[in-house]
RNA sequence: GUGGAUGUAGCUUAGUUGGUUAAAGCGCCAGUUUGUGGCACUGGAGAUCGUGGGUUCGAAUCCCAUCUUCCACCCCA
């Protein structure tokens, strides 16, 4: 193995077949990120380790054992981003935007890398769309990201997500909340997994998580968090949930929760799907409200969410969602003898130079091999060029959906409107889209 | 990191109890008389059967290892 023709594991290429999909997906995000007022913030795919370590947290799994650490030249330990909000954070602060005003609402579509065991909607380089609004204090805001992750899938056509939220406190009530659930699974010791035992310890409140069916259920009676909140955190999370009434958002309130990152605070919610296998959160984020003085900054509330891409692409398969269809060429241009090809090369620069999509005959084939080419990339339109329409400078447009073939005459006519002729006879065939090319004015100035 | 499954031409697959030049469909390329595609026909290229060992006179077929991919755990997007 390790052949140079084998990509690395649990990393993808998008092919020309399919990175259409993908442009449609980034546009559409980005097009509704700013309509709610967020801007693209792009930071770098590496930091020095220690960000992630204080952001992400010293005992998340991320940051333990599945990030993409290595020392460079110089000695220092860096990482590739194993998620995209510590690098906005820290851009944030060192740029100092929260001078700017504020609430700073940025996003990123970015690459992430984190060295798990692929599977299922899990790539080791994968790729998150994530906006963060810095120093927005209010329910709104959270509310106003949670509406904007649900608009790009109402966009992009995606049905059957449940959103789920939940309230983890600050941690003046959590620790409250901690405490009485320790004291709860204590009762429960012997019957818990092993991997809950270590939680037990570590993060009591990741073992509400847990799939296991015994665990599960005793995690069912267990305490709730928010019956611990304080009431500032209580009255917070009352008033995110009357703000997402108000948007007509249906959501639930799960207990169960919990988020693996360490910066949470208050509102958490993930959009969660049952089609795309186990791996079925397309969306995750919350409140973070500590995360920019644990930075280093002042203190700033902040809230966020990120988007897997990848998850997003899978369920969008799943439900036959629709895209708009790749761009394809408009004309193809076939040819023969030398005279002949130089033609079809000046024409297709000219045309291509009006925002037409035109191909020629690059691989020196016959004319009936070129047609064959022609259809198989779906060209709308074809034309010929050999001896004898250089020799009077008429040319046949053939409409490949129907074979009709238009006759117009280029003799009478410099270069640089013999490209316009065309453009209008392909206009003139009807059954295609290209009516709309308006070229009437100038046209009218060859008269 | 743990567990289960998988790996034959670009793609989808067939390969019988281990036995001569590893099949097929699709795709690709070229032809089917004069310079025009979609149909049909003909031909061609293309696979060291994931990789490395081992068993055997002989292995795509058996054994071991390793890698990939897939699925689940774990964790997260």
């Amino acid at each position: 193995m390790a052949l140079v023709t084998n990509s690395i594991k649990g990393t993808l290429d998008t092919l020309p077949s399919s990175s259409y999909k993908l442009q449609y997906i980034e546009s559409a995000v980005k097009e509704i990120a700013e309509n709610y007022g967020f801007y693209e913030i792009r930071t770098p795919v590496f930091e020095h380790t220690e960000l992630f370590n204080r952001s992400v947290g010293e005992t998340t799994d991320v940051v333990q054992k599945e990030m993409y650490t290595f020392t460079d030249k110089g000695g220092r330990s860096i990482t590739l981003r194993p998620e995209g909000t510590a690098g906005a954070v820290r851009s944030f602060l060192e740029h100092g935007l929260f001078n700017e005003p504020l609430p700073q609402k940025v996003f990123y579509l970015t690459s992430c890398y984190r060295n798990e065991k692929p599977q299922a909607g899990r790539l080791r380089e994968f790729h998150q769309f994530g906006v963060e609004s810095f120093g927005a204090a209010t329910p709104a805001a959270d509310a106003e990201i949670i509406a904007l992750a649900n608009e790009v899938f109402n966009y992009l056509g995606v049905n059957n997500l449940s959103i789920e939220i939940n309230s983890i406190g600050c941690p003046t009530c959590r620790a409250e909340y901690h405490k009485a659930l320790k004291e709860y699974f204590a009762e429960h010791k012997s019957e818990l997994c092993d991997t809950c035992l270590s939680r037990f310890d570590r993060n009591p409140m990741r073992i509400l998580d847990c799939k296991s069916p015994v665990c599960s259920e005793i995690a069912e009676k267990a305490p709730v968090i928010t019956d611990f909140l304080c009431e500032d955190c209580n009255e917070h999370f009352e008033l995110v949930k009357k703000y997402l009434n108000g948007m007509d958002i249906d959501f639930s309130v799960n207990p169960q929760i919990v988020r693996g990152l360490d910066y949470y605070t208050r509102t958490v919610f993930e959009f969660v799907s049952n089609e795309i296998g186990a791996q079925g959160t397309v969306c995750g984020g919350g409140r973070y409200d500590g995360l920019i003085e644990e930075l280093g900054g002042k203190p700033l509330p902040a809230c966020g969410f990120a988007m897997g891409i990848e998850r997003l692409m899978l369920l969008m398969e799943a439900q036959k969602s629709e895209f708009p269809e790749r761009k394809k060429c408009d004309l193809f241009i076939a040819s023969m003898g030398e005279n002949a090809n130089i033609k079809a090369a000046a024409i297709a620069n000219d045309l291509r130079n009006e925002g037409i999509s035109v191909q020629f005959d690059t691989a020196s084939r016959s004319v009936k091999a070129q047609m064959k080419f022609a259809n198989k990339i779906g060209a709308a339109y074809t034309m010929v060029i050999g001896d004898s329409e250089l020799e009077n400078g008429i040319i046949k447009i053939k409409n490949m959906a129907d074979g009709i073939e238009k006759e117009i005459n280029l003799s009478n006519f410099t270069d640089e409107f013999q490209s316009e002729i065309i453009r209008q006879a392909m206009s003139e065939f009807e059954s295609l889209g290209l009516n709309d090319i308006d070229i009437s004015n100038i046209l009218g100035g060859l008269s």
